[in-house]
DNA sequence: ACATATCCCTAACGATCGCTCTAGAATGTG
DNA sequence: CACATTCTAGAGCGATCGTTAGGGATATGT
């Protein structure tokens, strides 16, 4: 049995709550000091059950994709055809990127644009993340072309790099203030991209 | 006439130099030394030559809009049809976000979305600019609706804003690796959302 | 040549950065 | 109860942040 005094704070409330401050403002400009303030402990407590900076961000990365960026996973496994899959993700993307219960936009597009040069890591690490998740949707491209729901001149590789690139710009615009519906529309228009045949 | 000891730097291109790393890193990630050692000059010749690092980025900014982002203002004054804007608006991007010459991307868009609340400033500034652009290509796209060249219930405001999300959209892009190919790949799709009327 | 004005460099300012040592408080087991 | 263990809290580590005096060097105007 686990001796020694227990910890006063849970954990998973605690990195709840510093995926929301890394949301907000990013990597670099997220100080441990307002990591401690927020969190309400000290920052030893968060150092013995963290590690580092950097652990927790990536930590608090993982927890993000789990929790709030869950959507995109679940819209890519559970949704068969192509066009529904991106229908879905942008729509689930509109209410996401706007929700008044959390920061604007999305962590995982935004929270390691500006990085000084010993960030690179985590940079580099994000935009994995990201790259993973254009792979997926090229992929899934590539499947409905092979079964014929999209004409075999369709350039899969193109046509997710303007879904991602929509992604991102969405998440950049409800940064800027644009609210459920400016995404919203900015979906529907994407949507009129879709190759016709 | 001016006397004393004359300037032994050029003020031009010191600015050039300090707009490149803004662009590279953000505002608040780039630090007054890394601008120091890139530029060649001592901190005190810095802020006698610019004020504070604030007032330094400003006009930074300023000087981008003048060069490498001119393109923006020029198409938009150039071009009389909004189509053609548009068109000429993201072929122009795709060439300038992904130049070998300097940073991927646009400043504009990237280079304040990570701040810390000291540098609250600086991003509304930016963010009033990227909306200032916004609102100028919903007018475009206004008196091409007055003028018969899109039909009457296009949304001038949705359109410019899905747009200006690609925009943002194609600089992300480019700062994660997309190539020039890619970027225009994303303009062609971008330009099959154009409202067929 | 001289006085003057401005420059550049060295050094350092206070504040904050990420991080940790130390001491005391609180819980578990015997 | 004592003891072992692990937590919390305050203070402080060296480094870097943005910024600025101080002083010698270098140019111009007379």
């Amino acid at each position: 049995m686990r001796t020694g005094r227990p910890r006063s704070f849970d954990r998973i409330d605690a990195l709840d709550s510093a995926v929301v401050v890394f949301w907000e403002h990013g990597y670099d400009a997220t100080s441990v000091s307002l990591l401690t303030t927020t969190l309400g402990i000290g920052a030893p407590s968060l150092y013995a059950a963290f590690g580092d900076k950097q652990t927790l961000f990536l930590e608090a990365v993982d927890r993000y994709l789990a929790t709030y960026g869950a959507f995109v996973a679940r819209a890519l496994a559970e949704e068969s055809q192509a066009r529904r899959t991106v229908e879905r993700l942008l729509r689930e993307a509109s209410a996401a990127y706007t929700s008044p219960e959390h920061p604007r936009g999305c962590l995982l597009i935004s929270a390691t644009t500006n990085c000084s040069p010993q960030s690179a890591g985590v940079a580099a690490r994000l935009r994995e993340l990201r790259t993973g998740g254009l792979r997926a949707l090229e992929a899934k491209f590539a499947d409905a072309i092979q079964a014929g729901k999209l004409t075999a001149d369709t350039d899969a590789h193109a046509l997710a790099t303007f879904y991602a690139a929509v992604l991102q710009g969405m998440s950049a615009q409800a940064r800027d203030g644009a609210g459920k519906d400016d995404l919203q529309h900015i979906a529907d228009a994407a949507m009129r991209a879709w190759p016709s045949g």
